[in-house]
DNA sequence: GACAATACGGACCACGGGTCCGCTTTGCAA
DNA sequence: TTGCAAAGCGGACCCGTGGTCCGTATTGTC
């Protein structure tokens, strides 16, 4: 019960290691060739603080993730319109998407390295949950949508890490086209739902 | 230039691995504690004739994963509606993206093997080209919709292998359910081009 | 039956994640 | 200041996995 905090050096440790993955997620080519060791030297660290610290190489990244992500996470929760609480339906859905976008766009290895982490599949991560839950509960608010769980997953499932990757990087899709094109997807998806009566008549 | 046929034994070495990884890939639990050893044990073959065979680890994957759809592309190719080439756009694009679903239904762990596959991302490889080469095809005689390109990378990202087994698997829902779930939201897609003219007159 | 060519198979290697444990640092207390 | 346990350090080490190698066995052709 007693949360004693860590001492000096390991807090200063834990800040080195996280400032030299980050640096070493940048400017890698593929995520993958960024090992445990090759950060535990970057950061002038052994292998054994590395692992003590984060647990394993999912906890890293993890850890990663969350600090890049909270600032986006504070904009959806407690921010203004267009991502704040406080936004209509039809045009939250759409900011989410482009915010989640944008942010796999800015953090393309790092968020590539998360998803493709080896074993159990990125569903089971609770940032994944998070966002999931949030999109559904907005997207419950549209009327006429068939079933906003799985639209949630559908429309989450257009920013996969390694679409994005091959998006921006293979086919060399600039951003703006990249979020336009999302952009027009979740309007259409959005809009269907307000015309299903009409669609069903003709 | 000539080809080799291969000898006896090769062939029918080849086809006990299939047959084994096969098996062993239908009983596993997740698809990364079958390994290229156990395959060859359970094949009752060294693991040298494994690798010759196949190249590597993906190699196999993709060898099991062709034969197993094989049926499905000769009916999208050759077959009659809804599948085949006959078909109105309208109609074949939820007929193929239902024959996608059924076909990592029928392939869980074979499919989520062959996507998380480690290196490279699954859009280098050479059948999600096929799958999107020929549903932006068929979604560019939709009129009205923005991006066939983007649109087909979206609608095939909601037929992922891991975002399947998660629904199926740790979310437990059939089925039938998912199919109808996926074409409800496939119907939306297409719908919202029609409509889009109407929806910006609001 | 001889003799290439082809294939076999398991010992072997590289390499990455993760562990272990003797040594060092920290920080509290006397 | 010094003593001393607890907390932390770090790199040698372990283990499992994909992938290679090469001496031996099988094929099939003349």
């Amino acid at each position: 019960m007693t949360e004693r905090r860590p001492r000096k050096d390991a807090a200063r440790n834990r800040e080195a290691v996280l400032t030299a993955a980050d640096a070493l997620f940048v400017h890698c080519e593929s995520p993958e060739d960024v090992t445990m060791a090759d950060v535990a030297a970057a950061a002038g660290v052994g292998k054994g603080t590395l692992f003590r610290a984060f647990g394993d190489r999912a906890g890293l990244l993890r850890a990663l993730y969350e600090a890049r992500l909270e600032p986006i996470r504070q904009a959806v929760e407690i921010g203004p319109p267009p991502l704040g609480p406080a936004t209509p339906a039809r045009d939250r859905v759409p900011a989410l998407l482009d915010a989640v976008l944008c942010f796999k766009l800015d953090n393309r290895r790092l968020a590539l390295a998360l998803e493709e982490s080896g074993s159990s599949s990125p569903y089971r991560a609770e940032h994944y949950e998070r966002w999931h839950s949030l999109l559904r509960t907005v997207l419950e608010q549209v009327p006429g949508l068939a079933d906003s769980g799985f639209t949630a997953h559908a429309l989450l499932a257009a920013t996969r890490a390694d679409l994005v990757e091959h998006l921006a990087g293979a086919e060399r899709i600039p951003r703006e086209r990249l979020r336009s094109q999302l952009a027009d997807f979740v309007t259409g998806v959005l809009a269907s739902g307000a015309t299903q009566g009409l669609a069903a008549e003709e």
